[in-house]
DNA sequence: CGACTTGTTGAGCATCGTCAAAGTCAGTGG
DNA sequence: CCACTGACTTTGACGATGCTCAACAAGTCG
């Protein structure tokens, strides 16, 4: 099925806005749409790299996995983010749809022959590479050294910080209260925890009058700053 | 003082490589060459991004920290690696020396300009930062979901495989018998676990004749294929 | 030979994971 | 409208893993 670039919802914030009219005719006519329904793997762990995409709607998760089961959320897309491998041949962790999704596909052989052909694509491409890889190396100073309560403080505040930019009613660049867009489970399997530990950290920060949870998916940050000092250094404890 | 990229020891492996004659010299306008003693800063975390640098010769780790002192270290460094934030305006960790070391420094707003203006170069550096991204995303699973004696057997078989590299007495790409280029503070820091844990952990291995430890710096792998299970799933456990 | 740095070992304890049970909620069909 | 179902979450009891603190060993350098 041919796309059209023009109409496309990300094509101001996916790396194709690197391109003009003329270039984005030429990318049109390498790419496919696909639509990927909640739960689906769009790329395995261990499988050669043979397609890249953009994230035109719905959401992924990255995940690596032990052979046990214990698996780790290694990191999430959003619409207009870039998927896959381009320039290695080795995909080397799995992407699965959280929500019913749909992806701007590409065969990475084509991909990576038009981005050597389009220098500013490829500028683009490294910008987000840098961006993403600044991102990772954060979450390894929360994987390796912070506590349960500074784990699920610093992952309140950095998903109200990253919906925010996605909304309007907001307060110094975060939001007050909003809606998880995961379950437990996930958020468990971002920070390293279990469910169990996650949910008691959740109850601690409430009892602690830090934050409000209407229902499961909802929360409310009712101390910011409190809630600021906890993921630093966890001072500021809880009872 | 200048720089002479003809006589340079990583010239070919570094993401200079990319350049012909004309633009290392171009390039070589732009550079100093730098000292840094053990244990010095060359970049810290949350400065401004000014410069960023080729490591020539030593060893550098990435390390961010929490305020209580709690430290992660999140990359390592070695000749031809790449250091610093282009094409950003904020340093996200720390850079310091492991070893007495030299780096080819540019300013970062020469080196930004200068690589959009040679689209090869841009691409050894967007294809080291997916490789880094790789790397990296590898270490989260490490962190978030692996247990001590799975760490420090992962560390064993990393570190016997990225040393076998610059070696030669090889079997299947691994070192049998290698010299651990650091101490066990910073294999902890590595690792996201204690010391105290790493040192056990050793100990452990080697009365079960996974390794030898002739001394506190050289490992010898005795069983690979067992290590290879404890780093996996901590099958083959240990008594 | 001390003083110092680095690594090892041990005892006790806190944190977090495991296992099990009960509670909440949305959806479905009578 | 309500009872039933199944998925998800919360809570509790318990235990293991890994951390803290402390002592000791082994080098290393003056």
């Amino acid at each position: 099925m041919m796309n059209n670039c023009e109409q496309c919802v990300v094509k101001n914030k996916a790396i194709c806005s690197a391109l003009d009219p003329d270039e984005l005719i030429a990318i049109n006519r390498l790419s496919r749409k696909v639509s990927i329904k909640a739960g689906q793997a769009l790329i395995w762990e261990g499988d050669d790299s043979l397609i890249v995409a953009n994230v035109v709607e719905g959401a992924f998760k990255l995940t690596s996995s032990l052979e046990d089961g214990r698996e780790q959320i290694i990191g999430l897309l959003y619409p207009s983010d870039f998927v896959g491998r381009p320039f290695g041949d080795r995909n080397e962790y799995t992407v699965t749809a959280l929500a019913d999704s749909k992806v701007c596909v590409f065969s990475r052989a084509d991909f990576d022959q038009f981005v050597r052909e389009h220098p500013d694509l490829e500028h683009k491409l490294l910008q987000r590479t840098l961006t993403e890889l600044d991102r990772v190396r954060r979450s390894m100073l929360l994987l390796g050294r912070k506590t349960a309560s500074e784990r699920v403080a610093s992952f309140l505040l950095e998903m109200s910080e990253r919906l925010a930019d996605s909304s309007c009613s907001v307060v110094g660049g975060q939001l007050r209260l909003f809606a998880l867009p995961f379950g437990r489970q996930q958020v468990a399997d971002i920070l390293g925890l279990t469910i169990e530990t996650v949910s008691r950290q959740m109850t601690q920060l409430k009892k602690n009058d830090v934050i409000a949870l209407p229902d499961h998916r909802n929360v409310q940050i009712l101390d910011a700053d409190r809630l600021q000092d906890i993921a630093d250094s966890g001072v500021g404890a809880l009872h």
